[in-house]
DNA sequence: TATGTTATCGCAAATACTTGCAGGAACTCG
DNA sequence: CGAGTTCCTGCAAGTATTTGCGATAACATA
């Protein structure tokens, strides 16, 4: 595969991107593990650590800090995404890139600034746990 | 001082809060923690920990990422300010709240997202580094 | 000022993640 | 297929930050 840019094929390599691969949404690092072990018994939590930010600089993978633990998940070329990560409920939610452009062109102008895209992510609260919020608040 | 919103004032904090006011930028914990404790011996690294944190919910301080690393620094509030943060020399550059209105107006309309603007910052690859990197590839 | 209540502190242990190191595996070349 | 080179791995220790806990200090009230 791409892995063929200098990096080598081991067994836990490929273990840990078909677990990513498998699993769809985004996977916390320990989440990984665990899948990876029942399959290879001596895989080690600072191989994961490290496979997956391989993966990520080769661009096999995308990370997403969610609250303040890493998650990762398959990079589709096809459907690059930010991410809306809710501080309630640690939901990520997709964005598109296209909503980030002009925010991206005003930086690079004006500052000379290159904001690192590939990895943005915006924290906030989301529509569901605002409403939530509001109700706790108000109701007696 | 707003301390009277229920919190209690103790040494450690009126400590905490003159080394971040008198420092003027971004200080990293362990910095605002070694100054601390040349003045009172016994303050201990968690009270840092908590205290910055306590003065961050009260908006007494910002909390800004710089590589791995929290530091904060004095609101205030006449000169609020995001930052860019350099991945390349950990440099952070303030940046005015306009840039991110029209963004922050898009994604409540639009997804009912409220983004977490008081504590966002953007990391990326500063103007400086930029040219730096381009001169280390491109000559031999 | 003495006294009770409870927030806060210092300490030590836990968490998520990173890193140094030495043995072993993957790839290369013959 | 066998030997050499170098990348990877597992392990254990290290980093930055958080958390549980019992002792103590801050504030309110008398």
């Amino acid at each position: 595969m791409l892995q063929r840019q200098g990096y080598r094929i081991t067994p836990q390599r490929v273990l840990v991107l078909s677990v990513v691969a498998e699993n769809g949404g985004h996977m916390g690092v320990d989440e990984v593990f665990q899948q990876a072990k029942e399959a290879h018994q001596y895989m080690d939590l600072a191989t994961v650590y490290r496979t997956l930010r391989l993966f990520r600089d080769a661009g096999v993978v995308t990370e997403v800090e969610i609250g303040d633990r890493l998650h990762y998940e398959l990079t589709l070329p096809g459907q690059l995404h930010h991410h809306m990560v809710c501080r309630e409920c640690m939901g990520a939610y997709n964005l598109s890139p296209h909503y980030l452009e002009e925010f991206r062109e005003t930086l690079l102008h004006e500052f000379g600034f290159m904001p690192d895209i590939e990895h943005f992510s915006i924290t906030g609260t989301c529509s569901t746990c605002r409403r939530e919020m509001g109700r706790d608040d108000a109701q007696s």
